[in-house]
DNA sequence: CTAAAATTTCAGCAATTTCTGAAACTTCAG
DNA sequence: CTGAAGTTTCAGAAATTGCTGAAATTTTAG
């Protein structure tokens, strides 16, 4: 391996954290190499980079691609295949999260929602079947927001962030609004009335 | 093994699923049955239960206990412990955020802001430097929010996930109405001045 | 203190996962 | 077609992780 000392330093410790990460080495350190160059690599560069196996390379970026993390690119008089990372890190970090979704969470939504129309038999079971409804709503609670949050642009979820736990105070302003509202149509003096109808009246049955 | 129909099928999901969630069968099943059950169980119980060696159900409750995942109990006139999951869904799942973050996200934090300090040599780490900024600047920030997040009580939490997307339209509806607010002051007419102004102008720099 | 009950540790075997090189396969220029 | 360049598959070696029973340690009732 002889990478600039940054990035070796970066590629490493992502082969390190991959194991913690449901990955495994290799594939932590292809993804940290792509994900910090300039340019797509082909697999012999990755190879030849990280000293690992030409077949090791190949399987390695078979699961990126399998994840819908990387890029393919072909250069012109070159039959093989560059790859790269996206280059909005936002994108990755939806990527992942969606990714993540489909593999450790659908699955046990799918058994739980199978559990839930079963019939319980004995004490045992009813209490088990309660607790999963419960587990059940948290997660479907979780995967619908995550997927209102996906389809939101990157500014707006930079924004929302940034705002923390202020959107709370948000939405206790919003209540307080929502009143005093209604209490101007009624005298009819509220001038921004118009702007804030479409959103306040909408949500009043939301939580 | 031998459980009652539902509680079964919920254990041995767990099982397969603890690999992929970083956390190995043992674990995963010994969590299930203490989630279900409906009293707290000694390490004997749930080894009986389950058909795990006594010193293997002791690792396991080891590691949920380093996940602070595990109540402990102690019942009059019995020497043994008792373990149970907490009660509350929500407990669960934030403790679960927090030590995930702590073992997947925090390292790789603290190696990025140690990277970004050093001189980058060449134009490769030039690049790649700046790619770990975009990456440093993508994990504080939600580290950041979730630790807002986590702050919040379960029912806060409940009802800013139900809105889901439309958090976003409240969003641009606070703008309107903060420029609003703003024209108001100079003409002194608004209503509920009074009330928007805290938020409203303590996030203009925000975003 | 003592000893019985309970828990934890750990060496070594078992199972699983990762990695490699050789062989099979695919693609395409000539 | 042919064969050279490139890619993928796969059997088995290597490494890692998980599991067990026996021994060591801790706890507490008496």
């Amino acid at each position: 391996m002889n990478l600039a000392p940054l990035t070796q330093r970066f590629v490493l410790h992502f082969g390190e954290m991959g194991s913690r990460w449901g990955i495994n080495r290799t594939v932590g350190q292809i993804y940290a190499l792509l994900y910090v160059s300039s340019k797509a690599l082909n697999a012999d560069d990755i190879g030849e980079a990280l000293a690992f196996s030409r077949s090791n390379v190949s399987m390695g970026l078979k699961e990126l691609q399998s994840w819908n993390l990387v890029r393919l690119q072909h250069l012109p008089n070159d039959r093989r295949e560059y790859f790269q990372a996206p280059e909005d890190v936002w994108a990755i970090f939806r990527t992942l999260a969606e990714e993540r979704r489909k593999r450790e969470i659908d699955p046990t939504l799918s058994m739980l929602r199978d559990a839930l129309m079963e019939q319980p038999c004995g004490q045992d079971d009813i209490h088990a079947q309660e607790r999963m409804r419960q587990m059940h709503d948290l997660i479907e609670l979780m995967t619908g927001w995550l997927a209102d949050v996906q389809k939101m642009d990157s500014s707006t979820l930079v924004s929302l962030m940034k705002m923390g736990a202020k959107v709370q105070k948000l939405l206790q302003v919003k209540e307080k609004v929502a009143s005093s509202v209604k209490a101007s149509f009624k005298r009819r003096t509220l001038p921004v009335a118009g702007v804030l109808e479409p959103v306040v009246f909408r949500n009043q049955n939301g939580s």
